[in-house]
DNA sequence: CGTCGGGTTGAGGGTGATCAAAGTTTGTGG
DNA sequence: CCACAAACTTTGATCACCCTCAACCCGACG
């Protein structure tokens, strides 16, 4: 598979995107590289001369507290250059980590930035791309801020489903998840004891199978209403 | 006071801007309107033809979920365009709230996307701002997300505060922060009357007076600690 | 002078944390 | 392919932080 295959997929969602730009995309120098779980591609702090397009896997932004608590911020599906912002903002403040065996393609700045340059829209594709990272956070201040743990659970299983879908990565109901009960819980704010106790709540009343990092979600619209779940905020069809 | 000059001295802090740029961000046909405190600038589901720039009070973002419950996103002061994803993102994905009397200048899309293609370093200046924005969020996510009471508001206050300092909108260790007990509730996930006791803690350890809004931070080293507070987050020194 | 929004205080309750331990799966090396 | 260790999941008991409900206070403002 190309390197940039997924992103073209992401980025027409978003922006008409013509041969040209797909040249110029696919002319991008990129150094693809597998990545093991739980491996670090960038850190807090650190001043990267490039992004990382996810290409398959899936990895996670992070903060750790002084405490040692982390808080994951996001969860990155194989089309997301989860690093963007590292083209105007230089320093790190967060952690970008592989939560499954990954495969990445790295970019750097300077191809990039002459990208932006020479075609204007797809620096704009981009910059979207940015703020629609910018608009999930949003969505998961909420989450985190103002649902119960169950409702909790419910939305972030159903974003990750429905962007696994547009992403051509679900089969049904039914995607691969490889995330830890451990990361889960720092994904929402709670402890992996109490998220083994919500998983089984969702899974006695219907909502959920999960095993061996395989989700299927039987009733996705009482999911999706359990976890006041509502797609607009991520901006799935800006065009027009 | 023009109009523009918060937003100049705003992106002078991450940008070099010289004396075409000025020119040609004084040039923006703006329209400035007075608000009463509590009024909605955007709703969730609009489409804006405009960007409101912040010359003085405070708005913030915001979203109220399904239960009725308000989480706020963010508290922007002068200088701030506190909708600026508009331009890449057609549909408002949350509410914008004045919390305060505030004086604000409207700017419509064709102005600033002409803007950003004449000048595109004023483009890649405005993209920054939209990247703090969302580093912000971040951060917001750890607060509500994994540290106490009283850590969450001892950030909340640090935040602000820098951001006021940087702004020239702080005296020393004192500023005005137009916010209700019950604004601040929201912004930290709490409920009122858990924000009350916080409140009376911080003051009886001596790391805030707040009377009238007017906050003063006597021990700002504690309250960084406490609030677990670094401002590498904010990214408030980007040039180079 | 009365009303209203916001601040303060108190009592009781519940969601989710903590602590601890047992069970299960995964991965690794022999 | 098995043995073992490590990581993850599950379960139970107890605890605490913060919520809920309710009442009262206070100052601003009509």
């Amino acid at each position: 598979m190309q390197a940039t295959e997924p992103l073209l997929r992401k980025l027409r969602l978003s922006t008409p995107i013509d041969a040209d730009d797909v040249r110029a995309i696919e002319r991008l120098p990129i150094t693809v590289k597998d990545i093991p779980a739980h491996s670090i591609i960038a850190r807090e702090g650190e001043r990267p001369v490039q992004c990382c397009l996810l290409v398959e896997g899936i990895v996670c932004r992070s903060k750790t507290t002084d405490a040692g608590k982390r808080q994951i911020l996001s969860i990155h599906i194989p089309g997301d250059i989860p690093d963007l912002q590292s083209l105007q903002l230089h320093v790190m403040d967060h952690d970008l980590t592989t939560l499954s065996r990954s495969t990445a393609g790295f970019i750097p700045h300077d191809a990039l930035h002459a990208l932006t340059r020479e075609r204007p829209l797809i620096g704009e594709a981009l910059w979207r791309e940015t703020l629609i990272d910018a608009a999930m956070f949003r969505e998961w201040i909420v989450n985190v801020g103002r649902r119960s743990a169950i409702s909790r659970l419910a939305h972030l299983l159903a974003e990750i489903g429905r962007r696994m879908q547009v992403m051509g990565l679900a089969a049904g109901d039914r995607f691969e998840l490889p995330m830890t009960q451990i990361d889960i819980a720092d994904a929402l704010g709670l402890t992996p004891v109490h998220v083994n106790r919500v998983v089984q709540e969702l899974r006695r009343t219907g909502l959920l199978e999960l095993h061996k990092h395989v989700v299927s979600l039987p009733d996705l619209p009482r999911l999706k209403e359990l976890g006041e779940f509502d797609d607009l905020y991520l901006h799935q069809s800006e065009i027009a």
